[in-house]
DNA sequence: ATGAAAGCGCTAACAT
DNA sequence: ATGTTAGCGCTTTCAT
């Protein structure tokens, strides 16, 4: 009883006009070698039979796979939600197919998201952010084409932004302003994703400061705030905290405020992202723009390339990010010592 | 040279077993009547070739398409963000492959994007949200199964939130404070996506108030900002605006700063998403809530009900969202009348 | 427990 | 211009 919704074939069509399954196919993928009349014949039955094309089917017969698996770290995370889209814009409008796999959870076992990819048989995978092992980041690009959004790695195409310019950019920023306690609110700990952090001690070390790292237990805002919270209860606070990305800027400021501080008087803050929501009055967060969209259109790019060309080198493309400094950042004031 | 990534299929696996292809197809769905030890033989075999189940193909070959096709009328916007996490929440981890589908715009035209899932052969679609007229859901619902989140289609399957009560809850609480010329800011008019205004109109109207109405020309925080300016540039500008959605609400927001007013004495607004943005400290947005995860959850769940039943009677859920007052609302003040 | 054979809806040589 | 035939990788009766 499951064919309510099953719809004509070719065949179907053939039949209704009286031509072979052949004519059928080859007038709707526009193919020459049929004369105007059939062709004609054949809209007109498949119109009236409500025939459309199983592009699944399609895919099977022909060798080659055009569906793009994406996978997407977090989607409730604007950045994911702009690769996305990113992605959607370099896509031609009917060609591919869109697969897509969530993380549950970032529980950093991301296995089965991307082995479901595997098994629907895409053409390729753009997986934004990989958080598997190099070892295995590898292992996957040998069973399918992998692009890597917002993560470099040896060998495989990559699409991503420098985050040690950015984090440079940000540290640099808030030593400018004179701070020197500056707090760096980093995520979990993942394969290619610490280089943040090291820019950022990297850079404070170099200015002759102390880096004062704490690691959240998550990218969410809720975890950004449990984490400042214990940040800003120290005796010898920072006056100053760069975070990984800006949902966790985002908790640090509301656990500021929950002290009782205000903002950039008593701490300053320098986010990463520049979601739309830093831009907002009233927020008005200094963070740093890692042009989501743009990487999600590149790697959307990079990715037919891929798929029309197997062989080719490993693209590198990697973006420059950008400090947008805004109000929530300021020079330390002198009585804020304790 | 395209087979630089052709896996291994069942033949091959059992080729290297010398057993029958049906056995190898059994030992990988788990059916009865395989031997311990050739199962084993068989994994293992699978294992030295790196063979992967072709999900594509077991679909064509079995009946019934178990793929999901998810619609999102604009992924940057919060709410949909979470409604595709509702619906990954309620898919079993490996099972339904989901197949994404955004609008590029809203041109209101949606056709190449259903019609793309309907190729792609998925066996029901979620959509959130149809901006098709009623005629045209209905010709589609006979194509394919269809969901339609957020909005209530006759004898379709709908999960949506009660947007009467929900406007009228937020009229209302304006009224309450004591205001009396109270706007709304709607989005672009669809079939189907007018009952916040109707419903604002006729809460306005029992409150003997006149109903004053502007239509953005989008749901972004642009054509928030762009309406809202007009309305604030009235010579008796409203003390209270209420908008379709956040991002309008937000867009009003810097309009009303634009201008030097301040929130919420000079202006009360009123959003409807309650998105994590509206939560902010220095945000404080009242909002509707309208439950977008849950909604999509529910939405899942049923979609897996249809896809297992399809005769059964169309599925109507109704959410009773919930106003959340926060502090950009408060009585209008006197002086306030220009 | 195991295998043979037909078929899912389509494409792609290879005829005619 | 049109038709024949063999697959694509898998599931599923039906035999053995």
């Amino acid at each position: 009883m499951d064919n309510r919704h099953r719809s004509a074939t070719q065949s179907d069509v053939a039949k209704e006009v009286g031509v072979s399954r052949t004519l059928v196919s080859f007038a709707f993928r526009g193919a020459p070698g049929v004369s105007e009349e059939t062709k004609q014949a054949i809209f007109d039955a498949a119109k009236r039979l409500g025939y459309r094309p199983n592009a699944v089917a399609a895919d099977l017969a022909r060798k080659h796979r055009s569906a793009v698996g994406l996978h997407l770290l977090d989607i409730r995370n604007e950045v994911y939600a702009d690769i996305l889209s990113g992605v959607r814009m370099a896509l031609p409008q009917d060609g591919n197919r869109l697969i897509l796999s969530v993380s549950r959870s970032v529980d950093g076992e991301d296995h089965g998201a991307l082995e479901s990819l595997i098994e629907a048989r895409v053409g390729i995978i753009i997986a934004a952010t990989l958080l598997d092992s190099d070892e295995r980041v590898h292992e996957l690009a040998k069973i399918v084409p992998l692009v890597s959004v917002t993560r470099p790695v040896d060998g495989v195409d990559s699409v991503y932004s420098d985050d040690a310019a950015g984090a440079r950019a940000a540290t640099e920023h808030l030593i400018r302003l004179g701070h020197t306690r500056i707090a760096h609110l980093a995520g979990p700990v993942y394969d290619g994703h610490t280089v943040r952090r090291q820019s950022y001690a990297q850079t404070m070390r170099d200015a002759g400061l102390k880096p004062l790292l704490l690691e959240a237990d998550d990218f969410t805002q809720d975890a950004g705030q449990r984490a400042a919270a214990k940040l800003l209860a120290m005796t010898d606070r920072p006056t100053a905290i760069f975070t990984h990305n800006d949902p966790l800027a985002l908790g640090a400021r509301e656990a500021a405020y929950a002290l009782g501080l205000s903002l950039p008087s008593e701490l300053s803050l320098v986010g990463y992202d520049n979601s739309r929501t830093s831009g907002l009055h009233g927020i008005d967060l200094t963070s740093v723009d890692l042009h989501a969209v743009e990487l999600g259109r590149i790697a959307g790019t990079v990715a037919l390339e891929r798929l029309s060309n197997p062989d080719g080198p490993a693209a590198d493309k990697r973006l420059t990010p950008q400090l947008v400094v805004r109000n929530s950042t300021a020079p330390p004031v002198g009585n804020s010592q304790m």
